[in-house]
DNA sequence: CAGTGGTCTAGACCACGTC
DNA sequence: ACGTGGTCTAGACCACTGG
């Protein structure tokens, strides 16, 4: 049939249909139209609504399901990713036993304060140098024993009005917090490594010795379009636990 | 048009066309029939070849592309990936400097025997306890200065008569390597991090103290069917340089 | 059973590379 | 000009989920 009837979306020329596609849905996820969670329309019904073929759709879906924005389940329709939801338990959290056994963290907060970023930190959360952030120290026990501590910075005009208390309430994951709370949702992460040797703060809550070997790992969270929302220092001690890369694929 | 005409390929019931034609597609780069870096037929042509639509096709090399095991070139073909080209370069070599700075580093072989591998060893290579294998370590500089330890592990059935000659001859990446000479693709890696302490022997080819803080990345890469072809224990001294992790998505 | 996503077809035109 | 992959259509049947 060749090109058929003119779509009822527009697109500037050079841009496919389904890129427009995936941009129209993101923009109804993130204006609330769909919330985490919930379904949106069957494929049928956003051909009708987009003015596109199935496959225009389907292509578009897919691709957002592949990036883990949205989920498909045959014979039940397609959902919007939430961070509230067991799949996610783990995606995140790349901390295991040396056996391989994995497990939730219990979580306590040990510090809280509001505070400015630092050129670093501005800089890697792409806010102006001296911008008012939510700074937090949470400590990570696997089996009863601490085995992470993660020092976390938020940039406050994302994340308004977050409080110590709100922290202590135990959020199934912070991620989960972003997205409920803030409606901030994290797609993924960036991440660095390093070695270093354990200062005497992180020393005294990890029940090492000063020193000692420790796994940093510098993480910025992204949301749409790339946007970071999140910074955040984790300090891994990997006498007996692992962490686990990402698979590394070829491309 | 629905069903259409029967396809030339059979699949068992359950099965879908497309991965059946994925499966081809991987049997014939793995017999040899189009070498990495060598185009594979048309998509019209492995219509033909395979009985099967355009779409289907389309749905196989898709995946194979975004799997980075083929490359499509609008225009010009879809390529057999190969480990002798730039963009493999940096796949799956992952330590820059803090400042950002990636360079390819000059490898120094500074080990080689024949061994039998220990239990563990054998475990991540899925080969027998004790199967003979190749062991080698390679020290890696970076502008210079001595940045990566590898010790090496390789199952000597895939990788027969290697010998410490060839690898001193320099090969572009050892990836490349397994490839060209030993029909070896490797496909993606699994990784998992520790902080360590250096003893005397990387201490002494990294030009560090003993005890100082080493990132540790343990790595099995897998080539077609998550088959194990290689272990490898890096040794990163972190003090100027970093380790970056594969970006994690949601799914 | 009706409705969903999953697979598949047989075409069409478009954008790009090469000659 | 020609062949490649990239996009898109308008359908069809299949497999699964839920009432």
């Amino acid at each position: 049939m060749g090109v058929g009837m003119k779509s009822i979306i527009q697109v500037s020329p050079g841009v496919p249909l389904y890129r427009e596609v995936k941009r129209r849905i993101t923009e109804s996820v993130r204006h609330g139209e769909w919330p985490p969670g919930g379904a949106i329309p069957s494929e049928s019904k956003l051909c009708e609504r987009f003015g596109v073929s199935m496959g225009t759709i389907r292509k578009a879906v897919d691709e957002l399901s592949a990036e883990g924005f949205l989920i498909r389940q045959q014979g039940r329709g397609t959902f919007v990713a939430s961070h509230n939801q067991d799949r996610y338990l783990f995606a995140f959290f790349h901390v295991a036993r040396q056996d391989g056994y994995k497990e939730y963290p219990k979580v306590d907060l040990v510090e809280f304060e509001k505070t400015r970023g630092d050129t670093t930190a501005a800089a890697m959360l792409r806010t102006e140098p001296g911008a008012r952030m939510v700074r937090f120290v949470n400590k990570l026990e696997l089996s009863g024993a601490p085995v992470v501590i993660d020092e976390i910075l938020l940039p406050e005009s994302l994340f308004p009005r977050l409080t110590e208390k709100r922290l202590r309430d135990r959020p199934a994951t912070l991620y989960q917090l972003y997205q409920e709370d803030f409606r901030v949702t994290v797609i993924r992460t960036e991440e660095r490594l390093r070695a270093i040797k354990a200062d005497a703060f992180k020393a005294r809550l990890l029940g090492m010795k000063v020193g000692e070997p420790l796994l940093q790992v510098i993480r910025v969270a992204l949301s749409f379009k790339d946007q970071p929302v999140e910074l955040r220092y984790s300090y891994v001690d990997t006498r007996r636990h692992e962490y686990y890369s990402a698979p590394m694929a070829a491309s």
